[in-house]
DNA sequence: GACACATACATGCATATACATCTATCATAA
DNA sequence: TTATGATAGATGTATATGCATGTATGTGTC
């Protein structure tokens, strides 16, 4: 029966096993995939706030904050308040945070190419429309 | 986001979406995800090793070994040595593992029916079919 | 302007994840 | 039978994850 296999597992299955094939290839950069994730989306908005961060990463608050600290550490992001509201702070991509990513992304990218390879365009395909469901289902908290 | 989504974080989202669905109707057990699929991976193997649960839960060897220890410290599974083999501890579930994996798996069922009508039964599946994937393509180690 | 409420981010706690490395035990060959 | 290598599991360190809660700031009402 279908409720012989539990879906949660099977997808945290998959997320561990996809998650070391990126983080095998990303550490010559000495980046977490996590980390990259989060560069990859300061280097797309340019100038953020953990907020935003929040809703396309779809990490909890407390998790990025946590999250951001040893790329803040290592200077990789900077910090600056808002001019209008002091609740906010802007996060942006620092000069060597921006070298960073630059030389992390092709082997990102070679990476996706990789693994679409490995395991074929109707899979890859299938991790997309997963994610678009449920992020469009579950993801509204 | 230039061009490309990442397959590595759709699937990190969708594992993190995923996990706080089960999470929530798990948290009356008082019991988290890793820890259901640990007692019933045990509840189904009756008595197993570290290294059996490795290769069932796709989890690294030591990070399973941490797992272990909250439901060891509650008593959940008990431990014991293999008659033959001084390296090997035989794992099982204890009175208590028991009764609280059989309060546990009917509301784990029932999340998964649950999740089934919320996101179609493509839908799950697939993921399915991604786990058995990713296992074949990238479980060796 | 003072108070109530909402919002943005941080902290305490607990579990999850895995690499590098360590210890203990087993298996095997000289 | 001892030296050697293999295997099972544990520990040090670091990041990841999120709930409950705390602090600071902003907003709206009177």
């Amino acid at each position: 029966m279908s409720t012989d296999y539990c879906f949660n597992l099977a997808l945290r299955k998959s997320s561990r096993l996809i998650t070391q094939f990126y983080e095998d290839r990303l550490s010559e950069t000495g980046l977490k995939v996590g980390q990259f994730s989060i560069l990859r989306a300061v280097n797309y908005t340019k100038e953020t706030t953990n907020k935003e961060l929040q809703s396309i990463l779809v990490l909890d608050q407390t998790t990025l904050t946590r999250n951001l600290k040893p790329l803040i550490r290592d200077e990789y992001l900077k910090l600056a308040p808002h001019p209008e509201d002091g609740r906010l702070k802007i996060i942006s991509l620092s000069e060597s945070g921006k070298a960073l990513y630059e030389r992390a992304e092709p082997i990102w990218r070679k990476t996706q190419e990789d693994l679409q390879k490995k395991i074929g365009t109707n899979e890859t395909d299938s991790i997309l429309a997963l994610a678009d469901t449920f992020v469009k289902t579950l993801g509204d908290k």
